[in-house]
DNA sequence: CAGTATCCTATCGGATACTG
DNA sequence: CAGTATCCGATAGGATACTG
């Protein structure tokens, strides 16, 4: 048992549930399940994702402390993302739903 | 290993996440986790949560047979909303990544 | 290579009021 | 009770061009 509830407004647990539940948060942290990655790896990972909005992804993952950016101080500039062990945790719920959503796709038609 | 895949844009896949992933889905449908539940009740029971966003995410998740509206056909109107085998199905992973949101809330801060 | 900056539109989503 | 209708501001997010 948690303190904290989703189904209430304003609940840290509900921030956290939006934080997830945009468009690209899931993909993103799925894309580096693998390992670290550098970011037009990821960007060529991830079909459609814009250079806008796999940046501003990141960016909020990391100040979740999800994502962690290194850089590689290597000319031309090189900078490689990778999951922290928070990140990896969300790794296993997000896995599972992605897998749901492959399984499931024709279902939803 | 399905056919589909969630890193390919236009995939029924990311459709289905995209889906999953709108603020209000995923609390609704693990509002609809313990039983049948009547409008307002389940409007009471999501805290937040406007006229306006629960009757458009339960049409949506409606149109994805996820769930299921029930008129009572009493006056003054009773409705029910129930999941559907397909929606039950989504409650696990939807559950899995509710309890993760709430273990780990405080570490996201 | 790894981003920023800018522009622009579409949709999201809250508030409020009304209805069979 | 279970919605619908309307208005409106805020944000999401794509396209494109540019930069250290």
């Amino acid at each position: 048992m948690s303190k904290y509830d989703v189904f209430l407004a304003d609940c840290p647990a509900r921030t956290t549930l939006d934080l997830v539940s945009d468009k690209w948060s899931v993909v993103v942290v799925y894309g580096l399940g693998g390992g670290p990655r550098r970011y037009t790896d990821l960007r060529e990972r991830i079909g459609g994702i814009s250079n806008k909005m796999l940046t501003q992804t990141l960016r909020s993952l990391e100040s979740h402390h999800l994502v962690e950016r290194r850089d590689l101080s290597t000319a031309p500039a090189g900078v490689e993302y990778r999951l922290t062990d928070l990140g990896e945790s969300l790794l296993g719920p997000i896995s599972v739903l992605a897998r749901w959503a492959e399984d499931h796709a024709d279902d939803l038609r």
